[in-house]
DNA sequence: GGAAATCAGACTAAATTAGTTGGAATTGAG
DNA sequence: CTCAATTCCAACTAATTTAGTCTGATTTCC
C-alpha cells in the first residue's frame, strides 16, 4: 500500500509551485532541482498535471508552469488521481464501479470500502495551500 | 496506494478460519478452495500469518490451521502487517522511525502522517469479527 | 506403512514503477 | 532574425516488486 514517487515528486512540485502562485512561471528544470530529481523525469509528472488542467504551462524561454487555479481550490486528492489514474486500493472499491460479480458475498468489501473512504476523506479535504503553510512553519522552525 | 493480492487472499484465509473458530483445523487445500487459487501460494501466505503467531498450524493427516486467537481479538491491522510487513504508505511514516534528514522541512510529510493515522485507525480498529459478521449478513442477504 | 497434511525455501514469470533518450515546436531577448 | 531556453511528445530501457510455481522434507493420524 506504498504511495509511489511519481505521486510524491509530482505533489511535491505543486506545492512548490504554489509558494510562487500569482508569480512567474517556474521552469521544470528549478523544479526538479529543489527535490534533487532528474528533469526529464518530472516534466513527465508535470505533463500529466498539465493535462489534468491543475498546471498552465507556458512554452518558449522564459516559460515553466503555473498552478491553474489557487492553492486553496487544488485538493491533494485531485493531485494523486492526476499522477496515479486513481487513488482506489483496489478496483472493486474504484470510481468506475467496476462490476465484480462476488461483490455481494465478498467478506473483505465492507472493509476495503471502509478504508477507502477514510482515504478519500484525507485526501479531498487537504488543499494545497495547507501543505503549502505546513512547509512553511516547517521552514521557519528549523531557520 | 494498491493493496496487494497477498494481503486480500490472506485475509480472507483468515476470515473464513474464523468462520469456524472452536472447531477443527482446517487444510489449506480447503482454504484454497474457498476462493479458487492456488493452494501452494496460499500455503505461502498462511505461513507468514503463523510466523506472526496469528494462526496455529496442525501438522499431519486431518491437520490445518486455527486461529490462535478468538476472532474479536484479531485486528485486521495484524493480518496485513503479517503479509505485507507494514501498513506504511511511505517509509518515512512507518513504525520503525525511518530517519529522512529532510523530515523537518519535507512539506509532504504531514500530509502522510495524517494519511497513515487515518489508514491505521481503521484497520486497528476493525477485528475479523466484524469482517465475518458483515460476511454472514451479506451471504444471509444473497440466499 | 502410507496418506494427508504442514513446513521450508529456492526458483520463475509477469507486471508495475522508475527513469532515460531523442527530438520537435514555441517564444522571448538581444 | 536568430539563438537559447523552454515546453511538449512519445518511445524506449532498467530496476524492483509482486505473483505464483516447484520440489522435497517432516510430521502424524489411521
Amino acid at each position: 500500500m506504498k504511495i509511489s514517487t511519481r505521486a510524491r515528486y509530482g505533489l511535491k512540485a505543486v506545492v512548490d509551485l504554489a509558494t510562487q502562485y500569482g508569480g512567474d512561471p517556474v521552469a521544470v528544470s528549478a523544479l526538479a532541482q529543489m527535490q534533487g530529481i532528474s528533469e526529464a523525469y518530472l516534466e513527465q509528472l508535470v505533463a500529466a498535471l498539465k493535462r489534468a488542467k491543475l498546471l498552465t504551462g507556458v512554452r518558449g524561454a522564459q516559460g515553466g508552469y503555473m498552478l491553474s487555479r489557487a492553492p486553496e481550490e487544488i485538493t491533494v486528492g485531485e493531485v494523486l488521481r492526476a499522477l496515479e489514474g486513481t487513488t482506489a486500493i483496489y478496483e472493486c472499491v474504484g470510481d468506475e464501479s467496476f462490476g465484480c460479480e462476488n461483490a455481494g458475498t465478498c467478506s473483505a468489501r465492507p472493509l476495503w470500502l471502509k478504508l477507502q473512504s477514510k482515504i478519500d476523506g484525507v485526501l479531498n479535504d487537504t488543499t494545497i495551500k495547507d501543505m503549502a503553510d505546513d512547509y512553511t512553519i516547517q521552514k521557519r522552525r528549523s531557520e
